[in-house]
Order: C-alpha cells, then structure tokens, then sequence
DNA sequence: AAAATAATTGAACAATTGCTCAATAGATTT
DNA sequence: AAATCTATTGAGCAATTGTTCAATTATTTT
C-alpha cells in the first residue's frame, strides 16, 4: 500500500506543477465571466453578423435600454472582448478579434449536440 | 435622409432576423457561466492535465475544501462539462468532450497576447 | 448659444453566487 | 454491525451582478 500512497502523492504533485498561475486562471475566469450572461452573448452574436453597431441599433436589436446596453458594452470593453469607434455622436461597437468568434462558435457547436 | 433611415431599420431588422434563438443563448450563457469562475477554470486545468481525478484529489491539488469542489463539480456535471464514475468509495470526474478543451484553449490563446 | 440626439455614469435595488459548516449518504474494512 | 473513509447536500452569509432611473457629458443642428 506504501507505494500507492507515493504514487498518489506524486500524482497530485506532477498535476500541481503543470496548473496555470493563479494570475492566468483569473484573467480565464474573467474572460469567461464576460460571455457568461444573456445581453452579453447577445451584443457579441449581433456584432459577428454586423460589424460596427452603434449603442441605438444594438439597443433595439436587443430590445432594451441604451443604459442597459452600454454598462454590458463597457464591460465588453474592459475585458477586451470589443473595441470602439466614434463617429459623430454615435458610438459604434465591433468584435476584437478572432479568438473570440472562434470561442464563441465553438460554444455553439457544443451546446448543439 | 428618407433611404438611410429605411437602410438603418432594413439593417435592424436584418441582425435581428439572423440572432440565436433566446433559448439557444440562455444556454451559451449558461456554458460559460459554468467556466466563469476561478475555481470551476481550475477544475477544468487539472482534468485537462489528468483524465479522472476524484474529488479529495482535487480537493488536495486546489487547496480546497472537499465540499466546495464537490459543490463546483455539481456544477460542472449540470452544465455537461465533466462525466462521473464511481469507483469504490472514490468519485472520479473527468472532461465531457473536446469541445471543451478547445473553447478552454482558445481562451488561453485569447489572453496570452 | 440653445435645443436635440447619442452615449455614459453612478447610486440603488433585487437576484444570484461561492464558500463554510454541519449533517447525511455510500462504500469498504475490521 | 461498528468504524472509517469518501462524497454529497442544504442552510446561511457575505460578496457580486444586471437592471433601472436620473443626472451628466459629448456632439451636432438650428
């Protein structure tokens, strides 16, 4: 039984070492948190079909206040998830970069099945 | 000015027309909800190093109590990210698919640049 | 400069979340 | 069947979240 119990040991040991830093894991989580809600997936489903919507059109694609929209595009924002263009008095929204499509399609796929 | 605003509600009405189903985004945002907390990523990055661990063994990697990566993983297998298999008095949990893993990566991918 | 349109901001509130603690259930060993 | 080890469960609590509302800033038009 000894050397189950250090190979056990050495298990937890061996994954341990392999983890992501605190530090990343956070910024992961962060991330995700930024997808994790229905308005959000939202504004990032309309910004893949059309780059470049201002804070009006999303509020009415949505269906909901331009307050309301603009908090969860600010916080899109914070996260790097979208980026910002003003022209005008408009305000217009698009997508970062690839990565988050791809995560995004990639959630579909699974939730799909 | 009569086309562009018929232009801008033919757009709206456009996006509109192509968004998820509000049920398929309840459930996106539901998936990543379930990686949208530090504890739930670092579950994930263990069963991503080491196929089936069991929950003291999670526990021992995290540094966590038993009942909260046991409440987490409750959590997981809801939301159809991580299998279960009993063996004797162990639990043992390992990822569902590999569209997990790659939604994992991609992120990982999205934040180290 | 005043009015109108677009967007952001901050406070406030209910709703949700993640952990702890204690109790319970499941399986094996003595 | 008692003791032990493993895992799950539920209540409770502090912390966080998403929206609304009202006020404010930014830009253009008159």
């Amino acid at each position: 039984m000894k050397e189950k119990e250090n190979s056990r040991e050495e298990l937890i040991e061996s994954v341990k070492s392999q983890m992501l830093a605190p530090d990343d894991v956070d910024v992961t989580a962060e991330f995700f948190k930024a997808l994790a809600d229905p308005t959000r997936i939202n504004i990032v489903n309309a910004l893949q079909i059309h780059e470049w919507l201002c804070v009006t059109d999303l509020a009415e694609i949505l269906g909901m206040t331009k307050s309301a929209v603009s908090h969860q595009l600010c916080y899109l924002r914070l996260n790097n998830l979208v980026m910002v263009k003003r022209e005008g008095q408009r305000v217009y929204y698009a997508l970062c970069d690839e990565h988050v499509e791809k995560v995004f399609e990639m959630a579909i796929s699974h939730i799909k099945e």
